[in-house]
DNA sequence: TTAGGTGCAAAACCTTTGCCATCCC
DNA sequence: GGGATGGCAAAGGTTTTGCACCTAA
């Protein structure tokens, strides 16, 4: 069963409290204001806890690792959540998005990117 | 000005080649086949040249740190691309984007995220 | 000729993990 | 009490970098 600790409790009061999508590191420095004596380790296993619990979420998508993929017409991608395969949509692209993007927030906008996730068929 | 290399151009014909979006490793793998003697660093510095030069692109945003956010009504992203800062936007999240890619693939789809990018209003 | 590129190895980074002490239920 | 959690430090994995040597233009 999941005990409450104050570490817990503290990391996801700061990530409650901003909006600056913070880094592992960032959080770290924020809770140790609070918490002094803290270490890394914990953070990192708490940011895991709480993404389990759905309290959380990384931006970021699968980890560590990047991939890379020629230049091709502009598509989106699924991702399987279970065996990491990453597979091109034909989905069409919406560029007036970023046109309406654009004019919503006064930001440039140049592209964008989508990733769908769930389970591919050999998954399921 | 760039030269040409028998390197980046393997690498670039590996990338071309696949669908399987491969991570940095598996590139080296690959280009070893033809390449036996190319390391690793001329692999990361070329994905990177090829990167600058639009060649290819890498799936993953932002390289290796990981953002993290609280959980909140579901949302989109705007990440400026010169300060590196992440935006939350008003946008609507298109739910049904999820069932029509589901039905088009066959896959699960539980749910999708997207990025914007360019440049934020501090940064034009 | 010479600036850009490569190989190699070390360093830098970010994240995970083993171990033992500590704390919540 | 006993299992979950924390602190610490070491290990792991990916990416970057310094340097001496090469090579395309």
């Amino acid at each position: 069963m999941r005990r409450d600790t104050k570490q817990r409790e503290v990391i996801l009061k700061v990530l409650r409290n901003t909006r600056s999508h913070p880094t592992a590191d960032q959080i770290y420095d924020d809770v140790r204001k609070d918490l002094p004596n803290i270490s890394k380790g914990t953070v990192y296993r708490n940011l895991q806890v709480l993404q389990e619990d759905k309290a959380i979420s990384a931006l970021n998508i699968n980890g560590t690792q990047s991939r890379y993929e020629a230049k091709r017409e502009s598509h989106y991608h699924f991702r399987c959540e279970k065996c990491g395969r990453v597979f091109d949509l034909d989905e069409p692209v919406d560029k007036e998005l970023n046109k309406r993007v654009s004019k919503k927030t006064g930001f440039t906008v140049s592209h964008h990117q989508m990733e769908f996730r769930g389970l591919c068929k050999d998954c399921q």
